[in-house]
DNA sequence: ACAAAAGTGTTCCTCTTACACCCATGA
DNA sequence: TCATGGGTGTAAGAGGAACACTTTTGT
């Protein structure tokens, strides 16, 4: 028989998913507007990472591409679990009468999920981002965020540094074909950092994994650069073989 | 208003830990026993990873605190979040049964959030273990677990793996002052190779956070060795310096 | 012709790898 | 004295880091 001592009713879970792109120059966040009346009557419309409560039916990856999709449509995104928040305490008050209002539900606490996303970002996202009521805030530009988001955002960002050193994750931030430039200010942008153009190319070529797309850049007012893509399955080839440990090993 | 056509019931969140312990030639995992009735009348054992639902008033961090220690007292744990099971099938039927009997509800759904867990292994918690009815099992010697847990289990190993390629985990499985030849061992054993140890020696010794205890092992058969202390500051200092980026920058 | 970004090589240095023998201790 | 693991050095190669100028295109 379980603790006795314990009870374990009204709790419910949520996802909130930080969903990131890139527009060339900087990093940016999705954002959802948060529009309610407050109890003494006044309007107000505070900004929010995308988010749900899960339904029965649906597992939590289910969940999050859903949220993510109602603000990016069908385009495909890079959908991956970090961390879940589970203070007893993380929603209350005035937070967590608005979610019962808002699903219609009594709930006494919430668990939230959160999820770490990636997409292509363009204009045309952008576009329909905004007429879905969305916006895509620069990181540097991000205020206070409803709930404990501004707490899930600054996870969300450190999750995506040691990603990008770990995982082939770049290339969720660009088109198919992209030039060495454009990855590596995405590198410098992601890092704040600055990187040598001709060491960065370098090692670039000398990764199978990137491959000239056999095309190049148009109408741009410069020498049009070389496109290259990433190709998964060599990566996935490499990998194997090269087990990067800091040790020795034979 | 929330979607009018998703339903939040019957939810709730479980943790259950993945312990491993280095008994200095294996690693073992702890493992609880699973006693009940079938159905058909039949008595039945069968292991599980230590587990629980999350009570009202607990974090995850605290429940899965909670669920180590019944098996491994008072001892220091390192504990982390890995991942959560989430599908809606994970757990169903008599194992679904099983649950909202041993736990006094009704559940039509439990979600799990798996956590990683080490320990320091020696012959003293060995025994605490054996009498709070625990086992610590090799892991080539783990068979069928009950519910998901083999799932969770290999999950558990990978992130194993890759943890200790990123983060001072090794350490956790150590006696305070351990011997470079144990470092050494665990090495071999979490990724199965062989390591030069000449090689391996030259590289310990060139981290300034290990660093000598000033004392030697006593009481063996040959040559004492001299024991080493993990410096978790002088890592910090280390790692901050050291931005271990592939790539290149000024 | 000029502005803007693409593209290119070399040297130095650090870290990784491969490899074999003597040493100190307890039994 | 023997069995057991502790402890040691060197040379070759790969990869990282620092550094400045020419080329190609559109306007």
């Amino acid at each position: 028989m379980g603790n006795p001592n314990l009870t374990y009713d009204n709790q419910a879970i949520s996802v909130d998913c930080t969903v990131f792109g890139f527009d060339g120059n900087a990093l940016r966040v999705l954002l959802a507007h948060r529009r309610r009346m407050l109890p003494t009557g006044v309007e107000t419309d505070d900004l929010k990472l995308p988010g749900s409560l899960i339904s029965d039916a649906e597992d939590l990856q289910s969940a999050a591409c859903r949220v993510t999709r109602e603000l990016i449509g069908a385009r495909s995104v890079y959908l991956k679990q970090m961390e879940v928040f589970s203070n007893p305490q993380r929603v209350q008050g005035q937070e967590l009468t608005w979610i019962n209002t808002y699903y219609g539900v009594a709930l006494s606490r919430v668990l939230t999920v959160a999820f770490f996303a990636l997409v292509k970002l363009d204009d045309k996202l952008m576009r329909y981002t905004r007429r879905k009521d969305g916006e895509w805030v620069e990181l540097g530009s991000v205020r206070r965020l409803a709930l404990d988001h501004n707490k899930i955002l600054i996870t969300a960002i450190d999750y995506l540094m040691k990603l990008f050193q770990q995982e082939p994750i770049a290339f969720e931030f660009l088109p198919r074909k992209f030039t060495i430039k454009q990855l590596q200010r995405l590198y410098e942008t992601v890092f704040d950092i600055e990187i040598d153009n001709r060491n960065f190319r370098k090692k670039i070529l000398s990764l199978e994994y990137i491959q000239p797309a056999g095309a190049c850049e148009e109408k741009v007012a410069h020498k049009p650069a070389q496109l290259y893509a990433f190709d998964r399955n060599a990566y996935k080839r490499e990998n194997k073989k090269i087990f990067k440990l800091n040790f020795v090993y034979k």
